[in-house]
DNA sequence: AATTTGCCCAACCGCAGACTC
DNA sequence: GGAGTCTGCGGTTGGGCAAAT
């Protein structure tokens, strides 16, 4: 939901600060569509705003880029998001570039007000933190189990155990652009505790 | 009804790496 | 190759609002 107008949440400098007006935030898309969403601190002298580049890529990453999904988070986003923290800890920005239409800012937020009491809960609530490794373990053996369980073909799991992944190669992967979902739902399949052997 | 408390989230800051001249 | 500038990222701040007291 769009903040309203209000007065300036900081002090003010040389620049405005502080929340956007929908004037301002109508200034900034139309000189992005014409111009592109680079060169923010050309933008922001075209839009006339007195705001600095950063601030105008900021709001249009997190407010006017379209295609942003706004409102709650799925279940299945919620879980992609435990999921893929687990693996890449507080790399926002990679683990929104897996959720269409979210941003960092936001996933980031989410996680800062409900995920992290979420799962401090779910810690002081397990007795055993060497039980709960454990049951993970068998919960992803059983898993690779049922994804090798199909016909005398080279089966999924020793594709997948073949495959030498290191931490550092996955997270290069994830950086070399639009990620092969396929090869994303295959990995999330498999817990993390698995690279703990490898 | 008034005040306090806690949560949410937009927007800021500082830093590091990439890019340009 | 070095300096200056731009861009992107993660951490933090603080205003607004609803719930609790």
């Amino acid at each position: 939901m769009p903040m309203a107008p209000t007065r300036s949440r900081y002090s003010k400098r040389e620049a405005n600060r502080g929340a956007w007006t929908p004037e301002e935030d109508q200034k900034l898309a139309r000189v992005i569509e014409t111009h592109g969403p680079r060169r923010w601190k050309l933008v922001a002298a075209k839009a006339g705003l007195n705001r600095c580049g950063k601030s105008c890529r900021l709001r249009w990453l997190n407010y006017l880029r379209p295609n942003i999904k706004r409102g709650n988070i799925s279940d299945q986003e919620e879980d992609l998001i435990l999921r893929l923290h687990r693996l890449l800890g507080n790399r926002w920005s990679l683990i929104a570039g897996r959720l269409p239409g979210r941003t960092d800012n936001e996933i980031k937020n989410y996680w800062n007000s409900h995920l992290s009491k979420k799962i401090k809960q779910k810690e002081n609530q397990s007795k055993s933190p060497e039980q709960d490794q454990s049951q993970d373990l068998r919960n992803s053996a059983a898993r690779m189990h049922s994804m090798a369980g199909n016909n005398g073909e080279t089966s999924k799991r020793d594709e997948v155990m073949k495959t030498d992944f290191s931490r550092n190669e996955i997270l290069d992967s994830f950086d070399e652009g639009p990620l092969n979902l396929e090869w994303m739902s295959r990995f999330l399949e498999m817990d993390e505790s698995w690279f703990s052997f490898a």
